[in-house]
DNA sequence: CTTGGTGCAAATGATTTGCAAGCCT
DNA sequence: AGGCTTGCAAATCATTTGCACCAAG
């Protein structure tokens, strides 16, 4: 059941307007693992329905964000990149040598970050961890 | 002791040319414990200097990070903001209501990326958390 | 039908760069 | 002297927006 359905319904229970347009880039975004930017979904996009623009892509990415449904990733420089919003909370780290995107698993950051909050007196509304390491 | 020869030296010692300008805007850099952006800088040292331009600002700054004086901090949108190179090692926080960015004190967020980093098979190099919340 | 979405091109905002002139070492 | 630095203005890059047209609910 891995069918193009899927994201209409993703994008009208979100209470979105469900486009070619969006259903054609939710479903390129769910469909990969990589953290696409903007010009790499617009170029998919192009290959799969030749009338879409850029600056629909932004648009789309836009709402998108608000709806909650993607996480707009914002790494030094750089264009921002997308991501569908994971269930799973996780943070990132990137491969310095190779500029490769990986997924860090699991809460116990979040966990630890929770608690700095509280001590700080602060209620943790999200966060983002960007680990840049090299591979041993 | 507190003079602007510190700052001449600090340039320096690391190997940089001295100049007005740069000088103007490591002092003011400095001595904020804001994390002001290109444009905050350049009207600052404009008051101190008007001969500085924008243009400087932004070489000197990138010529400060590559020295490893300044830590440039992108925040998702917004302008980028900068603070001199921290000696304690910290982290950001940022107050969802006012826009404040505070700094998360302490080692304990480094202890544990470096163990899950090590974790994946990675040795870190560096690591930035950023967390966005609320005042309890 | 009516509201919201889209493509296109022009506009914006942040940052970078080419060039001629000036300053640091 | 000789190369790095600067100011200025023009250029570039990513992203946003105005507008006329089209499509979703």
């Amino acid at each position: 059941m891995t069918h193009s359905v899927d994201y209409k319904q993703l994008l009208r229970e979100a209470g979105l307007r469900v486009t070619p347009q969006r259903t054609t880039i939710v479903s390129l975004l769910s469909e990969t693992d990589d953290h696409p930017n903007v010009e790499d979904l617009y170029e998919k996009a192009r290959r799969l329905d030749d009338t879409v623009s850029v600056a629909t892509v932004y648009r789309t990415m836009s709402v998108l964000e608000n709806a909650g449904l993607v996480r707009k990733l914002v790494l030094d420089d750089a264009p921002a990149r997308y991501e569908m919003m994971p269930h799973t909370d996780h943070d990132h780290l990137v491969d310095v040598d190779s500029g490769d995107l990986v997924e860090i698993p699991g809460t116990e950051i979040a966990t630890l970050l929770d608690r700095v909050a509280a001590e700080m007196g602060y209620e943790l509304v999200s966060h983002h961890t960007v680990i840049r390491a090299r591979k041993l």
